[in-house]
DNA sequence: GATAAGCCTGTACCTGGGTACCGGATGCAA
DNA sequence: TTGCATCCGGTACCCAGGTACAGGCTTATC
């Protein structure tokens, strides 16, 4: 009676409308790792777990935010053994970190941004107004403070 | 005296170095518009004025930020005309909206990897633990709640 | 059993942002 | 004037992240 067995769960096109993403997409999150390869109909068409769409928004969500797909895949892939090593929780950590600079570099230029509408600056680059915040434009890792000689 | 006119510059290798740049990027911002043509020597070779390296230091810093090479070239020459349209404080107010999303996506997300540690999550997908934030990590434009069957 | 969706694999292509290599010309110093 | 470092333009390639297409098999419906 459970007669169909693995008979059933979504298919490419129906996960791929549901998630918005495209069908070659999905096998080629398949391919690099993102998804694990569903199990298959007799004539071999995917059938995917009804996760899947979740799964999909979590990995969008990360790439947005700027994870790799790669990342994204290790992130999945630590929680995805059992007995997982303690990666996930140390990864997270990290990814923390990374997110605190960039929210920190977001920030920093988004202050600028301000600033120059503030100041009605005319221009990024010759900008003539008396104020002008311009120069101290400096974020995250610049080399050196400005216009240096050295 | 002034003698030498058009003499005096900035060579390529000079500018890449002092920037932190490859010399196939100096030519490949020029041919993208980032960077106007500098003069040339009398044998044709490239003499850059030395507000370049700022100037690319700005172009690395908007695009270490998530703006593309298109967007910073249409930020550099909105301001290079002179009488400017008030279109650079428009793109500015502009991109802080769009930053200010960023900056909201990496606080949920940030908020939601904490969760997981704190929860001690073993697993992005498969959690077992008992109040698993997981599931309600939402993000941005996420087109629907989270395993919606409908 | 016929027929239209839908799915299969494989391969090729696209955009963004660079980088590398080539053969030839320049710059500059000894 | 010779010689080496540098630079020139042009073209080709690289990686990430997808997307498209071709030719053939399934699945669902009548």
């Amino acid at each position: 009676m459970t007669g169909g067995g693995v008979r059933d769960g979504l298919r490419t096109g129906e996960v791929a409308e549901r998630a918005g993403v495209n069908i070659q997409t999905l096998r080629y999150y398949e391919r690099r790792g993102l998804l694990a390869a569903p199990g298959r109909s007799n004539g071999g068409h995917r059938l995917y777990p009804p996760g899947t769409v979740a799964l999909l928004a979590v990995i969008k969500a990360a790439q947005r935010l700027g994870f790799t797909l790669d990342e994204v895949a290790e992130l999945l892939a630590a929680g995805s053994r059992r007995h997982p090593p303690p990666d996930l929780r140390q990864r997270a950590v990290d990814k923390i970190t990374e997110i605190d600079r960039k929210i920190a570099d977001l920030t920093a230029i988004r202050a600028t941004l301000a600033e120059v509408v503030d100041a009605r600056c005319d221009s990024l680059t010759n900008c003539t107004c008396a104020d002008c915040p311009l120069p101290y434009l400096t974020i995250g890792s610049a080399p050196r403070p400005w216009g240096d000689p050295a």
